[in-house]
DNA sequence: GGTAACGTTCGACGGATGTCAAAGTATTTG
DNA sequence: CAAATACTTTGACATCCGTCGAACGTTACC
């Protein structure tokens, strides 16, 4: 049976701690590719390409969760890390769009 | 003449940055009532309510100016600061009205 | 010129944060 | 059971961050 990790109650997600979570290039780089990639990634393979240790993106999966930004489900010996999108759209609406869209290339297109 | 104080360009924006400029109780109220506020605010009045020391209040409309979310102008012996709303607007559509849009209140409005 | 007003800079201090190596905990597999 | 897998926890370390008191510019006003 999945097993969820505690995380933060929808009504008490702070965005002081929210912003704090997302201000960090690992985590950042975490939430981007959980909010484009469809369907729960699972750690290692979210995690694959960042040059940081395994104890540093069990670290950084830690704040995200405990911010409120994502739920972590233990499947076996993997875990499951999904974002909690309702929630966080609830609170603030339009925060996870505004922050995790894809920036436009920094050159502007030319026609 | 009014002069006005160094700041990133606009293309020079950098998410991160930002989100960590936000990322502080005193620094996002200040950006709050600049926000709410029409027209602009001089740092005292802004600044009024705050329980911190002006050294700390200086150094936190440093932090906005140089994380390129305001601009900040001399005029006379006072600062006058406001929101580049169009620079942010062009960069981060839709970030300061997530962040900075007055939560909803705590409790559930009830019929 | 002298003084008051407004804000900044400097230096220091305590607490938080990101990172890693080493050891630990479940869970699956042979 | 033993070994391998997938993360986590602990402890340490260096760095960064928010805050303050004291001293410093500028500008305005008498």
């Amino acid at each position: 049976m999945p097993r969820q990790l505690p995380q933060p109650s929808r009504d008490s997600l702070d965005l002081i701690t929210i912003l704090a979570a997302l201000a960090d290039p690992v985590r950042l780089t975490l939430m981007r590719a959980m909010y484009t990639r469809p369907g729960a990634d699972d750690c290692a393979a979210v995690a694959d390409g960042i040059e940081v240790g395994a104890p540093t993106i069990s670290h950084h999966y830690r704040v995200l969760r405990e911010a409120g930004l994502t739920t972590t489900t233990v499947e076996g010996r993997r875990r499951v890390v999904t974002i909690r999108r309702e929630d966080l759209e609830a609170r603030f609406p339009g925060l996870l769009a505004a922050v995790l869209a894809p920036e436009p290339a920094d050159q502007p297109a030319r026609a």
